[in-house]
DNA sequence: CTGAAAGCGCTTACAG
DNA sequence: CTGAAAGCGCTTACAG
């Protein structure tokens, strides 16, 4: 590898101090001579000059280095995120450090551990527990968001999509077509929002709660819940299912079974991602605002309130309408 | 924030020279003193010490950090193959820093400066371009490999896996199942080793050539595909679609004209994503070794070969049978 | 408007 | 086995 040019180069080259190379490059903070700084220009265009960001960062105390944090590429939703924290990262300049974990609370906490290590100025968590009180125990002195929560994060600012609300509405809707009480399923987790909010539908309208299945937020997970869920001769004629995932593995379990979507069960999902617009049938789905969440998890994370300004930011999921509801 | 600690701070907790700090933390290159380590090794734990690695960086010249350029988190064997490279990564003690463009030659060349810049120790590009000569002009000084691309890249390493036979073994399969000629779906560009592939396949077999249909690499793209192709009443019965995105499309438009897979078509697609395996039906697919080709590509960037080694690597696909060739 | 110098937190010859 | 010192490439008061 041939060296690179450093900033003492082009000063030589250009017949200046270094600092002044500092002037030009950074628009300051000092003036220069505008014949000066086209002398430096020329020589940085001439050398192929680049500032060294790893120097920029030591000196200046900032990486301009976002760390975000994600359970798995794998999942649609979480490369969602991924990419949504990323644009709207760079639109401000920031490059994200992007660290996978296996979902797990450990994996989670050393990638934290690393990216702090590694000198990124905040770090952005989307996390898949619903309750990551833990993470609180890592003092790092950098501002630390945790995306796509459900609840209250003590001691941090946390931001989620309105779970409760958003499964209520799919709920609701689905009751609404007077198929019966709605199925669940959901991860194994009990009392999570997504199971609250499906139980307060049912609650408001009269109906009885429907069985519930549980299952890994997996297709396969989904597929395994729905077999079970489908094999009785009296099986429910709707049902709620907490992910997009899931709902692809239920498809495929009611079709084995030889039960048509939506005319013998009706399907709404959870999530809103691109796969559903092309199941067969098109899923209805609540859509997390993913851009929304993600640009507001960036601004939090580069912009900290002052201080105790830990509160939870809740966005509203939305209703999109396809065919598997029946509608 | 409350200011780091460094090394100076554990140097005089434990009442030794900074040297010797670094001694412990490096495990060398001087030995000390069993007792005067464990010492310094107390002052860490106590004081929580982390080396800075910027720091580290800046020094050593190595940052450990390697980049990855991705076109699109949103399609799933692009996600593959950053969570494949990210794993691969880590278990050289490396992390990634990613870099998603639009899919445009611009926006990659932008990425790729940004990344050198960045004082990463190499760089991956997962590229979508077939032909992505261009990248060449780049003369940063640290190895840049070339992964998922279809042809020689003439100055780089490059690797892909064998689309020619992969795609002609997909097309041949289909040719196996008696279903009269194959269509083919594909991208926009001609003369892609796929269609070649596909193209053979037709030759060897005596078989006259199907329809070729062209659209984005995308489940949209694949849907309008499947629409044209389908449309008319001597419809083609059976196709090779060039991905596993574009497959989902057509499995949908297939489904809308009331064309039951395998049963009416017989179809069989590219690239083996998770996704396939929760169809409708489950896809037959030519499957990419994402895994193996991440480890080529890690490989050959972080220890790269003597100077002038730019061999392209081939790596095979794999038909994996499921469903919807009518098996 | 320009330059000499200190310092960010590390690592590593070099000397003892 | 241990320490004093230089230097990685920058930025930024400070002095002129």
């Amino acid at each position: 590898m041939s060296r690179n040019v450093t900033r003492a180069d082009v000063a030589r080259y250009a017949g200046v101090s270094s600092a002044v190379v500092s002037y030009v490059v950074n628009d300051g903070p000092r003036p220069v001579a505008p014949a000066t700084a086209a002398r430096v220009r020329e020589a940085i265009e001439a050398l192929g000059y680049r500032p060294n960001t790893t120097a920029q960062a030591l000196r200046r105390g900032s990486s301009r280095l976002l760390g975000h944090v994600v359970p798995d590429l794998g999942n649609p939703l979480w490369a969602g995120f991924a990419l949504a924290v990323d644009a709207v990262a760079a639109a401000r300049g920031y490059d994200v450090l992007l660290a996978s974990t296996d979902g797990g609370v450990e994996a989670e906490h050393r990638r934290i551990e690393a990216l702090s290590a590694r000198g990124v100025d905040a770090i952005v968590v989307t996390s898949v527990m619903a309750r990551p009180d833990l993470v609180a125990r890592s003092g790092l002195g950098i501002p630390l968001v945790q995306l796509n929560t459900f609840f209250e994060v003590p001691g941090f600012p946390s931001l989620g999509v309105d779970a409760f609300e958003g499964a209520r509405a799919g709920t609701a809707h689905l009751l609404g077509h007077g198929r019966g009480p709605v199925a669940l399923v959901i991860g194994g987790e009990a009392g999570e929002l997504r199971e609250e909010g499906w139980r307060a539908a049912a609650r408001e309208a009269g109906s009885g709660v429907g069985p519930i299945a549980r299952g890994e937020f997996s297709r396969r997970g989904g597929y395994d819940a729905g077999r079970r869920l489908f094999a009785p001769d009296d099986h429910p004629h709707a049902v709620f299912v907490s992910s997009d995932l899931q709902a692809v593995g239920v498809l495929r379990a009611l079709h084995e079974r030889g039960l048509r979507v939506p005319d013998d069960v009706a399907v709404v999902s959870f999530d809103g991602t691109e796969e559903t617009e092309f199941t067969l049938p098109p899923l209805t789905t609540v859509r997390q605002p993913v851009e929304e969440m993600a640009r507001a998890a960036v601004a939090r994370a580069l912009d900290p309130a002052p201080d105790g300004e830990h509160e939870r930011q809740v966005l509203p999921a939305e209703l999109v309408v396809r065919r598997s509801c029946g509608c």
